[in-house]
DNA sequence: TCTTATTTGATTTTTATTATCAACAAGAGT
DNA sequence: ACTCTTGTTGATAATAAAAATCAAATAAGA
């Protein structure tokens, strides 16, 4: 796998050394492309096969894979950060997130079409972007179904 | 003010009573457009004219405000949540910020043409699209004109 | 293999936020 | 204006995510 010599690149130009701990979360997350996994559920795959490293250690990782460009942390206002993979070869394809404000359910948008947006934020506000997060908040289309059914339920009589 | 009295309507029609601590809170937050205060910060001025007023308050209300629409809870991923006025007259012009990765200042953007994209994410993933947050990372233009000064310097000899 | 600076596990500490609960006060009705 | 009722508050304790501590362990270069 590709990623993974990319992964071991980045630690080492950072001067990092390479570990069983960090390479056991490197696994996890990137065996778990599209679930955004908080530091405890990390944890607790990790403990699955190596019950020898501690949680703190998983905060640790965590934080030195999102300084040296390896994951995103994501914020969802549920209590804690979540992580994701960042797209390791791939910098183009970063994707977006629809937010249900019912469920919670999170999707993932494949898009990225915010071009033009950037040009005339970059010119207007002379800020240089390197980045940006966009989520959107409704309703998926499984709460939307539930949420007809229930008025239909009400009015029929 | 005519915000105050959207304020009042919205607090009666959730079923809340009007407080002088959720009115002292109002007044903090609406005095202070286009800053983003921490509840510890909001606290810090309430206290300065009723001190009587404690900080587990300004919490609850910061928290009651958001759910009946009267402030947005932000993000900045620096260790607590930030608060801002929503714009109670009129919702079509929210506005979206502008992080600087290098001081942290942020800064607000007064557009929000999202509106292809929206309708595009709406149709492709049945999602009902009911807000959406976007941020911007990036150098600001003081940190801008800061690199370049240092790149000088050193290359200058 | 040896050396050394880095990293780890266990634990404690920190800190933002929430829960608790008796005292209090807003607002409706009289 | 006076109750009465129920929502609200202040002080404090409790909770929980994340960071700090530190002796012991280990990766990686010589
Ligand atoms: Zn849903
Ligand atoms: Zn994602
Ligand atoms: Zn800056
Ligand atoms: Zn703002």
């Amino acid at each position: 796998m590709k990623f993974y010599e990319i992964f071991k690149q980045k630690l080492n130009e950072a001067g990092y050394k390479l570990t069983t701990q960090r390479r056991v979360v490197f696994e996890v997350i990137g065996a778990n492309e599209g679930k955004h996994f908080s530091p405890e559920e990390i944890y607790d795959i990790v403990k699955i096969d190596h019950p020898e490293i501690g949680l703190a250690t998983v905060y640790r990782t965590l934080k030195l894979f999102e300084k040296i460009g390896i994951i995103y942390r994501l914020n969802f206002n549920d209590g804690c950060s979540r992580f994701e993979m960042s797209h390791l070869d791939d910098e183009s394809h970063r994707h977006h997130h629809l937010v249900c404000i019912e469920c919670g359910k999170i999707l993932e948008v494949k898009i990225d079409s915010l071009q033009a947006l950037e040009s005339f934020v970059e010119k207007e506000y002379s800020f240089d972007i390197q980045n940006h997060t966009l989520k959107f908040y409704g309703l998926c289309s499984d709460c939307k179904k539930r949420r007809n059914k229930c008025k239909m339920e009400t009015t029929e009589s």
